[in-house]
DNA sequence: TTTATATATTGCAATATTACGATTAAAAGA
DNA sequence: TCTTTTAATCGTAATATTGCAATATATAAA
């Protein structure tokens, strides 16, 4: 089928799956990296930091801004691209409260 | 295509964007949850648990255990699962060192 | 107004993912 | 040995993703 049955799952497990899912591609991490790296960047900066035609950059780029984990605001014919705080953030408390939970049970396995 | 160019990328990016294409959709997210309450269970477990059919999650787990987020051993005629510490210290690294980016930078937007 | 610049959208081909029925494999028990 | 139990694999259909050329859009500059 190659479609998930997003309504068999709670809201929390969709968006993390989602946020995830952004995250799932070489080059969207490479965006990420290099947004953190100079805080803020127009498409055409990533297009050439990137070994990606523009267009496919530009579908990236919406990925990641459809999940939440970056923004980007007009700025004369260029757009500003950032880090969205709010969707690292939904990451940041999931993998936390993950990481407390292994460290109080100690990871018991098989 | 639908085929990500990994050789373009570094390693690190590479591993990143597996693991977290792993944990790109609700029923991964779903079995880690579950997996985290009981600490170790078996394959039929996690059938009952979830509304998706044996080989389904047979092939989710899978997909976990290639990106290294859980582990199995063999028990008898069932395979005990239980969480791998490695993949998730992994993306716990990569989260922590890019949350103290952004508190160090506090996060400049356009 | 025309032209240049920057980015998004469209359309398409190749490939990957998701899901499940049917089947297989492997160990345990009768 | 035969049967049951448990889980993996195979095959297949439906859909999603990736990448890019071509095109569209929208603002700025000339």
């Amino acid at each position: 089928m190659g479609v998930s049955k997003t309504d068999l799952y709670t809201e929390k497990q969709n968006s993390i799956a989602i946020l995830s899912k952004a995250l799932g591609h070489p080059a969207r991490i490479a965006i990420i990296e290099y947004l953190l790296k100079v805080n803020t960047c127009i498409c055409g900066d990533i297009v050439n930091e990137l070994p990606l035609a523009q267009p496919t950059v530009s579908q990236h780029l919406k990925e990641l801004k459809n999940a939440g984990l970056i923004k980007g605001s007009i700025d004369g014919t260029s757009i500003c691209y950032c880090i969205d705080e709010d969707g690292f953030n939904k990451l940041k408390i999931f993998f936390t409260a993950l990481d407390t939970d292994l460290e109080i049970k100690k990871n018991k396995c098989c």
